[in-house]
DNA sequence: TGCATACTAACAAGCGTTAGTTAGTTGATT
DNA sequence: AATCAACTAACTAACGCTTGTTAGTATGCA
């Protein structure tokens, strides 16, 4: 692991429980053992970090998704297959997942637009497989918009439970999971995986 | 609604935007058309704001999950009666809500741990239920721990969705919330409201 | 008179960041 | 093997700005 690696990685693990703003470069230096100028031999600029932590992850949201749309075509076999997905980045680096979920209000101006603008992308691609889900007649007749934002959260909250420590691995979560939103979404109640 | 009710209202509606520590009195005091050192003709600190908002509404859940143990005694009916009274609270000031739920991180330390512990209750007051549910045969066998967070991620996403001017009355998003997350848990598949 | 509400001025602390410098290491050239 | 340039990674010192907050004062209404 590089030095701007290590700062990085300490930098997230301090958000996660500091918050942006709460973390400050001479708290990050101390952990690290040096001082708050020696920082700027490694990253740009403090909002560089979360810009990073915040793009990079979205990019591996967006590829997900579209590899999934690529490979299954009925709406069932995408859900279970993004929720995998889904929880696998997640669940990768747990840290930055939640910096990811917590601290992207604080991007500048023009990266949070376009963050935002990401996200809204992500969460229509799932929207359209919840409408195939029912076009297909397999999930029940609800209202798309609410129910792909309490989906997310649902799944999202695995930053807040999971212990990678722990006995599941992230696919067992994942099983879990589909297991759950899928009682909920499906109109088939022979459901069961 | 009195000068310090405005003074906190507005507070809260700009924290919403820009999180606790992006709100600076400078800025809620060109909000309110006066200067920064008027605020404080209002209200104590910065902290107190957040301080009240967290607390005032952890109270409100803490009551709401009391009557409903005191009133209703089986699973079923206590997890649809809390998700009634939770979607009520949430809804009944969102901008609240929303601190609440994003900016208790920056809480003081002291105030954050007792935060924190009240949370902790009102989860294990879910998870009571849950397991209740379980013991009684209504519910699958989950993992409860697991269960509640996800089921409270799901209730509380309410906050980014809701449209006080839409067409949706709190109780029948709570009825729809009601509606998912009672079909995710039970066991009981002829499940329906 | 007293209370509510606002003001100006200022303070101490903390913020992110830059400039300029100094060791130590690496890798190629002499 | 010795020399030299380039790079990495750290330092001290400081700048300019913003922060929450206090002190002291003024104005207008009950």
């Amino acid at each position: 692991m590089t030095r701007k690696e290590q700062v990085r990685k300490k930098a997230i693990e301090l958000m996660k429980f500091h918050g942006f703003s709460g973390l400050t470069m001479r708290l990050l230096a101390k952990e690290l053992g040096i001082e708050a100028a020696s920082i700027y031999n490694h990253i740009k600029s403090k909002d560089e970090i979360l810009e990073t932590v915040c793009f990079d992850l979205a990019k591996e949201f967006e590829l997900a998704v579209l590899e999934v749309n690529d490979i299954y075509f009925n709406a069932t076999e995408k859900l279970q297959m993004l929720v995998t997905a889904h929880v696998r980045i997640l669940c990768a680096d747990l840290d930055a997942s939640t910096v990811f979920m917590h601290e992207w209000r604080y991007l500048p101006e023009a990266s949070r637009v376009s963050f935002i603008e990401k996200r809204r992308n992500y969460e229509h691609e799932i929207r359209t497989i919840i409408q195939l889900g029912i076009d297909e007649g397999d999930f029940d007749e609800i209202d798309t918009k609410y129910a792909v934002i309490t989906l997310l959260s649902a799944l999202n909250a695995v930053v807040e439970w999971y212990n990678p420590h722990g006995p599941l691995q992230p696919d067992e979560v994942a099983d879990r999971l589909y297991n759950f939103i899928g009682k909920a979404l499906m109109k088939n109640l022979e459901f069961r995986v």
